[in-house]
DNA sequence: ATAATATATGAACGTTTGAACATATAATCA
DNA sequence: TGATTATATGTTCAAACGTTCATATATTAT
């Protein structure tokens, strides 16, 4: 059953094949995990962060954000486009003005947990090194 | 003030002075932003999640890893090291076999709240399209 | 209507990234 | 000792990514 899994790519053997039917059985499918290094992917870029962080604390137009982060509008526009795409932010319209929100409370709490790692790191860092 | 923030790249004006000083007081500091995408960065790939959640269930040499994901050796490999390098896993050595397991408890937990991002939202989608 | 402004979007470009391949290191075994 | 095995690592290459520039759309103001 793990030889219907196994494959031409890997060039290696099982060592301990006991562990792997275990941990292939547990494991979260594979849907599940494309679909959340998806979502981290998105957040694993600091104009985008640095986007969600601002919208943490109030809506925003997107010339704003630009100022905010010192960059170019088109450069904001295309970056929510990717968060709006990702359902992570949703936006209204107000005349000319386009303002963007959060869509989702579940991403403060992503970036909150992601924030208390890299706190707990950087004091680990800083003791040892 | 926000005049000496602001700066060349920036090619569009301020609508909402206020809000923009606002969110920039309350905003978290650029260096934990920085930190924060590149955590997200490590997670934002299939194949390291893959390990990272393989690894949630036990620890597991280089070899099994790359027979369960079905990828090669050297592509594992290489991954592992950049896990290794964010502190997120961590290895022992016993013999020829190098056992990786996660080396902190903050990950679970960062991934565990994507993992219910994701699922929340697929729900979402099945209802709506 | 025309001009000005806010936003969106397409194309181009340079950079980054992940996998493959070859090879090096280190440990075991014959 | 030499062969084998597990892992690490340097290099190369194609694909993906983010920004810029130019331009399109839409809304308001004159």
């Amino acid at each position: 059953m793990i030889k219907d899994f196994e494959a031409e790519r890997c060039d290696c053997n099982v060592l301990h094949e006991d562990v792997v039917k275990k941990v292939k059985l547990k494991m979260p499918q594979y849907t599940d995990m494309n679909d959340l290094a998806e979502l981290f992917k998105i957040f694993g870029d600091t104009t985008r962060i640095n986007i969600l962080s601002a919208l943490f604390e109030e809506e925003m137009c997107v010339c704003d954000i630009a100022y905010l982060l010192n960059m170019t509008q088109s450069a904001i526009s295309h970056q929510l486009r990717v968060l709006k795409q990702a359902r992570i932010v949703k936006n209204r319209k107000d005349g000319k003005v386009v303002f963007y929100s959060l869509d989702d409370e579940h991403v403060k709490r992503i970036i909150d947990q992601g924030l208390i790692h890299v706190n707990e790191n950087n004091k680990g860092r800083a003791l040892n090194e």
